[in-house]
DNA sequence: AGGTTAGATGACAACGGTGTCATTATCATC
DNA sequence: GATGATAATGACACCGTTGTCATCTAACCT
């Protein structure tokens, strides 16, 4: 019985998506597939006539690359990955849609990674999601960016990275990291603070291992004049640090004037616990932020603080990665480096 | 000149990873590749003797599958994908934790879409993930998944997908549909609000096309007296528009004794709004929110609200779309409801 | 003109799995 | 002990792309 008697072909059978590959393009164009696999990657050696040709026929059917494909075939692949432990949740989000962006526009896929686990155990969560998903590339930020094993296991095991640094960038053009420069950003708000006109000051600071604090609290402390008083008390990145660190300072009668914590949250436990015993805000007490988180703004007063650009850093730091993967020459691109910005808001003020 | 005599092959020059696969599981357990796929994929009609005997070296080795592999060689494919476009960052941030546990413990990797567009662009974006990165599936929260254009797109493209939708679970069973139960929680805090002996109050309302808002307030008012008073301000789910509502009221001289905001953000701007005007929070205003988002626990006085389990729901939203993917018969599976549980904080109390 | 070189293209294997079908063990049945 | 029926396994093509090498063309040199 001849196929033909068995009518049309039922399409509903086979699966949601007819993808469009090479082979039709080829086809479509006259060319073999492997020459359509060249004008895709923008292989050398293409006539322009033919390039042209393709990209018309590419254009016109909508053709999607299939990345499971490329990723098999390739010894590369078309994903990175963002393993981060912030918990800062808008930190976060503002960072993946910064990768997206630069991961997207190169074709690539984000796959995000939280972990909870310590250090120590991230050598082998990396090494899972290498495995299993060919991992091209990982983007790193504190605290795993200044990890020091970390960094050695990925550099011994040639996965490319980039890291985004606190710190000011070194003269040596360092290829795979991007800077933010806390040390300037805290001096920035050390001055302000000191414009204003107080003498006795106190440093609610955040997790000691994290590079950022010493940026910080080193910034913040090079704008100090050598009669002013600056008390540092330790703690974490936290509302709750916040909130016992300025208990403290309250308690044992230590009030100063101006208070500048590491990062909102802090900052925002000290505001809640400076309320708590009625400190007025600012009028009694100045009290500055840093990261400029949305709550900054919605606190009462809102926070004096700095605006850390992070959707611009990540975007920097997923552009970077992929040029390293692509093993585009960037030597001597110059190193980058961002520098959160002040932002006056109701929180400081004047001391009484 | 024979190969040897070039003395150990230079290793390092084969690249980072030498994978392992499903050939070398197969080779160190004396069977044939296809029966290591079969194990490893839980399929019928393997000895268990074999079965064993693999995933020992399985695990010996410590063998991951190469999912790029598995999503062409299959139809299906092992990547899920999430749109979005909440602003809500630790709702986000939560629901992707949630997911990724699913999606990781059934071996499917997340790909996560903020969107900005609106409604209507959806389509494409989505034809684009699919067609690109060869999608099995997606996880819609609102207010995608209330979208009905996005919906029957996704049905007649025959794409899996859960949505994760505001309201009572109905009695017909809704294999693809997790339901939060809004009006139930609503109606909870309605209950304390009038416990606590209120009978004047406003509700600050979010966006009216959201179905959660809709919710909310019909939960919220089932629980008022019919001679209570109940005014209700239309808002957006901002913090912005909960300080102008409040403004509102309190310009107006029409401040109640209680605010049933319809998130922590309203909630948050409503208690800004009022200490603007001097007011004291609980003695002259109590203010519920709805959320509990981490910073409900960091404004003073810190706020009342309803918890939303957003990691479990989204953890069973993952599980839910994998079992579709996969055709495990769910069609008996009972409806999947979460309810909100009232969280008692600082921000309210007995009437003055 | 003949030979060399580089530019443009094609043929085909390979990536690491899954799908399909064929083949081989196993076992109850008569 | 031969006969099916079924369970367990294997052989091999195939998914859509890239990598490698071979081939063909055009241009350039002596």
């Amino acid at each position: 019985m001849p196929l033909a008697s068995f009518g049309v072909h039922n399409n509903d059978k086979l699966g949601p998506i007819l993808s469009i590959t090479i082979r039709d393009i080829a086809a479509k164009a006259g060319v073999s597939f492997k020459t359509v696999s060249r004008v895709l990657n923008n292989e050398a050696s293409v006539k322009d006539a033919t390039k042209e040709k393709v990209m018309t026929i590419v254009e016109e059917l909508g053709y999607q690359p299939n990345n499971a494909a490329r990723n098999l075939a390739g010894n590369h692949t078309y994903s990175v990955g963002y393993i981060y432990n912030n918990p800062n949740a808008y930190y976060v989000i503002e960072f993946q849609e910064g990768l997206l962006k630069s991961c997207h526009d190169a074709g690539f896929e984000l796959l995000i990674h939280p972990v909870k686990e310590t250090n120590e155990a991230l050598a082998e969560v990396v090494d899972k999601l290498v495995k299993r998903s060919r991992i091209a590339g990982l983007v790193l930020t504190p605290p795993f960016s200044e990890d020091p094993a970390t960094i050695e296991m990925l550099t011994t095991r040639k996965i490319p990275f980039v890291r985004v640094i606190s710190g000011q960038a070194p003269a040596t053009v360092e290829a795979n990291s991007v800077y933010v420069d806390d040390f300037e950003a805290a001096k920035e708000i050390g001055d302000y603070i000191v414009s204003l006109g107080h003498t006795d000051i106190a440093i609610l600071s955040g997790d000691e291992e994290h590079a950022s604090t010493q940026q910080r609290v080193s910034g913040f402390k090079s704008a100090l004049e050598p009669h002013h008083r600056a008390q540092v008390l330790n703690g974490e990145y936290s509302f709750e640090s916040g909130v016992a660190n300025m208990r403290v300072l309250i308690e044992e009668g230590r009030v100063p004037s101006a208070v500048f914590a590491l990062n909102d949250e802090i900052a925002a436990g000290a505001l809640f616990a400076a309320r708590l015993y009625g400190l007025q805000i600012p009028e009694q007490l100045s009290i500055a932020g840093f990261e400029d988180s949305p709550f900054s703004r919605q606190t009462w007063p809102r926070l004096t603080t700095a605006h850390q650009p992070n959707h611009d850093i990540a975007r920097s730091a997923g552009e970077r990665l992929v040029k390293l993967i692509c093993n585009t020459d960037i030597s001597n691109t110059p190193t980058l480096s961002f520098q959160p910005e002040l932002v006056k808001r109701d929180s400081t003020g004047i001391p009484s």
